[in-house]
DNA sequence: CCTATTTCAGTCAAACTGATATGC
DNA sequence: CGCATATCAGTTGGACTGAAATAG
């Protein structure tokens, strides 16, 4: 920040080319690039009549197999009741499917469906198209390195979310 | 986990085609990562009665001087009639003001109070300690390679947002 | 009784839209 | 008239809270 006090009082200070320190606000930074990611993606979606929420519990639905709603909401790292509502629309529309586990009532165990799960993999080049474009300025290494810095950091800000249960490519365990 | 096994035979296992793995959805994962961060810093403002917006709007009124409210909501990629709230705000607890351009009366300007500039400055360190929270598991090159990625993919996806101070009002000399 | 899981009702800020001034 | 600036009212989905209901 920084700023001259003093030509404060005066007018518009014509200040050629100082990077604007917004810029330097890492969280804003982050928010701005994960809100604008998260509008391109929700525009493609939105043909499905899908939010980016339903398309996320999907993908994690493929990654764990059938699991309890309280486990899906705190790896996505969202509360209880708005995981339902997005459960109860992926029930609507045929894309997941809710039993309860015989052997302890309470719990509702949630599942795709064949229908979802073929949903989701005709999501993909969907995916990768919108990924494509918010990345295009990075190379495929430059693209590489911030995933997985912001996977650090992730599991860093974001810690019961980031247990992966099971690792496909295994890296070196 | 403890996933049951008797549950996971009742589904398709199919795991001919791969689907996304919730974590390499770049676009939650940048969502995700960014909610978090702004959760963070959120919580620090909340205790001076403010939030992520007007720390960011005071933080852009620094950076460009006195500056008209339609130019300020381009920047932040937000809309004018939020942006106007947020200014209001800032107004009504003494820490911007407003003046109409008397060049032309439709325009209204926003510039710092000198209490602030002070504000900003007494935010530095907290928003430095916040980073240095969200960022912890990088070292110092990583959290600028991080910074630096995350500006080109900024300046990409907002471009109105990003543009260097050049589109002041009034000849650069 | 006490805890776990889910559901429901309601609040709050964020994001957006449309209508309406007001001044050039 | 048009266009730009700003304000206002209202809608939507997201994030969160607290209180039920149900089952162990």
């Amino acid at each position: 920040m920084s700023t001259d006090p003093a030509a404060r009082d005066t007018i518009p200070p014509s200040r050629t080319v100082t990077p604007p320190s917004v810029l330097e606000l890492n969280a804003y930074l982050m928010y701005a690039v994960g809100r604008a990611a998260r509008r391109r993606l929700a525009e493609r979606l939105e043909a499905r009549g899908l939010r980016l929420w339903h398309l996320t519990v999907m993908a994690l639905l493929a990654d764990l197999g059938p699991q309890m709603k309280t486990v899906l909401a705190t790896r996505l790292a969202m509360n209880a009741s708005d995981l339902g509502k997005i459960v109860n629309d992926l029930v609507r529309v045929g894309e997941a499917a809710c039993v309860r586990d015989p052997a302890d009532r309470r719990r509702v165990v949630v599942r795709l469906t064949p229908a979802g799960e073929e949903s989701l993999r005709s999501l993909s080049a969907e995916i990768a198209s919108t990924d494509d474009e918010i990345l295009a300025p990075l190379d495929t290494g430059e693209r590489a390195q911030l995933a997985a810095l912001l996977r650090r950091v992730h599991s860093h800000v974001e810690p019961a979310a980031a247990v992966p249960a099971r690792e496909r490519p295994g890296p070196p365990a």
